[in-house]
RNA sequence: GCCCAGGUAGUGUAGUGGCCUAUCAUGACGGCCUGUCACGCCGUCGACACGGAUUCGAAUUCCGUCCUGGGCGCCA
């Protein structure tokens, strides 16, 4: 390892600093073992516990006891665990965003964000995930060493730096450091694919072939963060409420639903296919008894669809629930959505403000509208009128979305227009307990109650025109005690790109596959 | 699958037959500058997707190829 030493690093005397890893056994090689630099650095930046850039500012009132009661699950927004995000499991250097006007020595280890040189002075925007601070030289007080090193050093180089913290109100969050010391740690070719200060825009496909780069801006991380979130309160919700955590396979057999098209893939000297939801397997785990499940996980469409709103590739959140019927799931659903909301709400004000978004957390209950009705509303604004039977286009969507203003759930579909499984109107047959919840923008998620009965389901999936036989490992489970149930599935993406009021879904997956794009 | 739009320095753009060895910004490089925060100023560098055709003359028109964006269809 001492031999990959580079001369980049020559000029430092530290032995104990080489950035270059982990020297055997003791983890790493920036750990603070220096009795000098734990004398030098501030009391532990990170309080046991606290989620350094997710928790709310200071005198944000965060005061869980204050939420309404569906709000208060688990402990995300209580902060009582260190989390997914937390920056504090490694304790190389310490996180920008703990150093404060207050921290008297800092070293930090960031990107180059920005270079400005005004001659006998400049300075050097340092960036981590956690915030960007202005680290100032003056030429003629700092050792040579960190002038030559910051004279050679380009845009996005990773740099450790280390030196006082003075508290400077003209600077970026009231603070600068000085450096004493100033190392490239890991040099960035020039010129850059796409600007990360974001000066210059990138389309997406620029964005998407640098993608690494794309997310190092803050705006974009920030989506990330803020869907990292939502996952995680998504997950946490719905074990709150008795949900289990499941995998289902992704490689599947058949065409198992009919419709949309199918990835084929070669399974050793078999035909298989990328499985395009859960919907039969989580069924199944009803026949188990499992009683109410979840799951996040790919979904893949073979559809040669080419819009904002379309993914071949997709991340899919599938809840299946026991003794339930499709009002119950809806109040799940609902209850889920008001709940991720409030929690990035809560958890990730910095987020949103960086992403400039008026983030409102939905109001309880959502309407439901029957179907007939979605569909006269439709028909009083747009050109192409839809008669009984039409899916609602996306104009129709929007007409609707326009009129209705928050999300709602269109319920009571026809049957004919609905999968095999969806569950009919016992009275009234030709209207199943089917719902979609819409966003004013678009479809979010589709769920209905179930067929639990065997000999429905069979006639239902024959009525589709396909055939029983292919489905006997799913139809098998229906014949040794199938609870009634109900389920739905909801889109990931789009729902943080209408959260966020993204623009185009692809915004909302770090590497998207889309009719075109299979890297990176 | 159908339709529409497009491809100009690393990035984002201007340029609809001669005014273009191509505009502006950002960037890189060199120089000046001690409080910038999209720092400023001076200078330099860097591009017409590919192939063919029309024309005295093509970034610009036409044909083909490749690539891309979007709408619709399709998409429980």
């Amino acid at each position: 390892m001492a031999g990959a030493r580079t001369d980049l690093q020559g000029q430092r005397p530290d032995h104990q600093h080489d950035p270059h890893l982990p020297s055997g056994g003791r983890g790493y090689g920036w750990s603070l073992d220096d009795g000098h630099r734990r004398r030098s650095l501030p009391v532990a930046p990170h309080l046991p516990g606290q989620l350094p850039f997710f928790s709310a500012p200071p005198g944000a009132g965060h005061n869980p006891a204050a939420l309404p009661e569906q709000l208060q699950v688990g402990s995300i927004r209580q902060n009582t665990s260190p989390g997914p995000h937390c920056t504090q499991v490694f304790h190389m250097r310490l996180p920008i965003r703990a150093v404060t006007p207050k921290t008297e020595f800092a070293e930090i280890i960031g990107w180059v964000h920005e270079v400005r040189d005004l001659g006998g002075l400049s300075f050097f925007l340092i960036r981590d995930r956690t915030g960007i601070i202005q680290v100032t030289i003056p030429k003629k007080k700092v050792p040579a060493e960190v002038l030559d090193t910051a004279r050679n050093v380009s845009r996005e180089s990773v740099v450790r730096v280390r030196g006082r913290v003075k508290a400077i109100e003209k600077a970026p969050g009231g603070r600068e450091i000085v450096p004493e010391e100033l190392d490239i740690i890991s040099i960035a070719e020039s010129p850059l694919p796409l600007d990360v200060a974001e000066k210059v825009p990138a389309e997406m496909d620029t964005r998407i072939d640098s993608r690494f780069l794309d997310v190092r801006k803050p705006r974009v991380r920030a989506i990330f963060f803020i869907r990292s979130m939502v996952t995680c309160a998504a997950m946490e919700f719905l074990a709150s409420r008795g949900c289990i955590n499941i995998t289902t396979p992704k490689i599947v057999a058949a065409a198992t639903e009919g419709g949309t098209e199918l990835f084929p893939i070669a399974y050793f000297e078999k035909e298989a296919f990328m499985n395009q939801s859960p919907q039969l397997y989580k069924q199944m785990m009803m026949a188990a008894g499992f009683e109410a499940v979840f799951e996040i996980g790919p979904i893949f469409r073979a559809e040669e669809h080419n819009t904002i709103r379309h993914l071949n590739e997709a991340t899919s959140l599938d809840v299946e629930v026991s003794f339930a019927d499709h009002n119950d799931v809806m109040d799940l659903l609902e209850d889920l959505i008001v709940h991720v909301y409030g929690c990035v709400r809560e958890t990730c004000a910095d987020q949103i403000a960086e992403l400039g978004v008026d983030l409102t957390v939905p109001a309880k209950p959502f309407p439901r509208i029957p179907y007939t009705e979605a569909i006269d509303i439709a028909n009083r604004a747009v050109e192409e009128k839809l008669s009984f039977g039409d899916d609602l286009s996306p104009a129709a969507e929007r007409a609707i979305g326009d009129v209705i203003g928050q999300h709602y759930f269109i319920v009571d579909w026809p049957t004919d227009i609905r999968p095999y499984y969806a569950m009919p109107y016992p009275d009234r047959p030709e209207f199943c307990k089917a719902f979609d919840l819409m966003h004013p923008r678009m479809e979010l998620s589709s769920g209905a109650q179930r067929i639990h009965d065997h000999d429905l389901l069979v006639a239902r999936i024959r009525a589709k025109g396909l055939s029983p036989e292919s489905f006997e490992f799913y139809l098998r489970t229906f014949r040794y005690g199938m609870p009634p149930h109900a389920g739905w599935g909801l889109g990931i993406e789009r729902l943080v790109m209408t959260m966020l009021d993204l623009s185009n879904i692809r915004e909302a997956v770090l590497f998207p596959r889309d009719r075109h794009r299979l890297m990176p």
